[in-house]
DNA sequence: TACAAAAAATGACTGCGGTCGATTTTATTC
DNA sequence: GAATAAAATCGACCGCAGTCATTTTTTGTA
């Protein structure tokens, strides 16, 4: 029977995955060698490579399993009739403390989310679109709210705070946030802009008119 | 007489970065070793390190010089009186197609510039201010014409386009625009989103109020 | 159970980024 | 110009990510 290879390798793939969420938990993402993921993981380290095709995809893999028990949690939230921004920066702020709980650890996740490599290209967007799906209810009750636009196209409408959140992100890398709340107010600030605009209030005709594009 | 030493230290890493101007260029970033780079320089590989903390540090102050030829070219833009929408969408759309005039050499760049190492960050930095230090001007004229809310704290202003920017090429690299038209849709659209705002109009009472933070 | 074919595991090996102590070059002082 | 201090250069060396020819294990078949 071929099922008991199956789970083999099921189990071996479980180990590295195991023994990478220990050593890049404790000794960082950067200070663990492969070599030491293989150890710990009772392999050979040619081995991890007939299962990871990358370091960092590894460490993707080991990402993708959390964040998608943290949306689980998050689409509770999602849930309820709070007001949009606040749900917003409730999710984003959830994800940001949860991707930077280590410096490391949140830099090469995000590197290789926004721009990925050949390689890590197909992972990374599954990653993005399971946060999209998160947000596609929650902006629809909020378009019948009338907290948002009904014409607006809703993945867009995600891009829209989605960068501002990445931006949000950098400059907290960059050294330009250091604590919790700077980033709490920087994200709260852009999304009210967003939600009102740059521009000053017109009169609905002279009000730009929003593109429709596949 | 010590400025003897000072002028061959000069010339030592303008060699370095015309090496490296040549080989990133023909052979790219990834596939270029920094021992090739040091005799490609007529030095040694160590004397590399001490001019440059890191392989991609190389790669940044090529870069930032021809970042800043980059942005006088475009200052001159920025200088007439064309609506803001068309200015930024020309300006970023510069940027966008110098930064990936070749993909890996982008990728390294956006990824030092927006998730930056302790080792780079300041370096960053800079690079990031000389960008923004381009886009006040234009965002006063903005505000006396009308284009742009008179109480914006442009700073922000700035990070917001900046970020849509950034989403935008973001997308490009996890390959969901293909052509350099569909970049330019993109962007053109989410300025105008930006800018004529996410909620519905609403009577000048009911907006939402802009914050005002350092 | 014996045997062959396919799949999986392995660790020696390669190439690279970055380090460091030894060596050479340059500046300074008498 | 000799002696000494300081700065700059160097390449052998280290640790690590990723490869690959070889070995070991599993599966299907008679």
């Amino acid at each position: 029977m071929s099922g008991v290879r199956e789970e083999k390798k099921r189990q071996t793939r479980k180990a590295i995955l195991e023994a990478a969420m220990t050593l890049f938990g404790t000794r960082g993402y950067e200070k663990t060698s492969v070599e030491q993921l293989a150890k710990a993981a009772g392999i050979g380290k040619g081995t991890i490579y007939s299962y990871f095709q990358t370091k960092s995809e590894i460490f993707l893999a080991l990402c993708e399993d959390e964040l998608d028990f943290l949306h689980k949690e998050m689409s509770k939230k999602a849930n309820n009739e709070t007001p949009l921004l606040e749900t917003l920066v409730d999710i984003f702020m959830t994800e940001f403390r949860y991707v930077t709980r280590n410096r490391d650890f949140g830099r090469v996740f995000l590197r290789e989310l926004v721009f990925p490599t050949e390689l890590t290209v197909e992972r990374s967007k599954e990653i993005d679109n399971r946060f999209i799906e998160l947000f596609i209810p929650l902006f629809q009750k909020a378009q019948k709210r009338g907290e948002l636009r009904a014409d607006l196209e809703l993945l867009f409408a995600f891009g829209h705070f989605y960068s501002l959140y990445l931006l949000t992100i950098s400059a907290w890398y960059c050294g330009r946030l250091l604590e919790d709340a700077d980033v709490l107010m920087l994200l709260r600030m852009l999304f009210k802009q967003a939600l009102s605009g740059l521009a000053p209030v017109l009169s609905p005709s002279q009000q730009l008119p929003t593109n429709h594009e596949s």
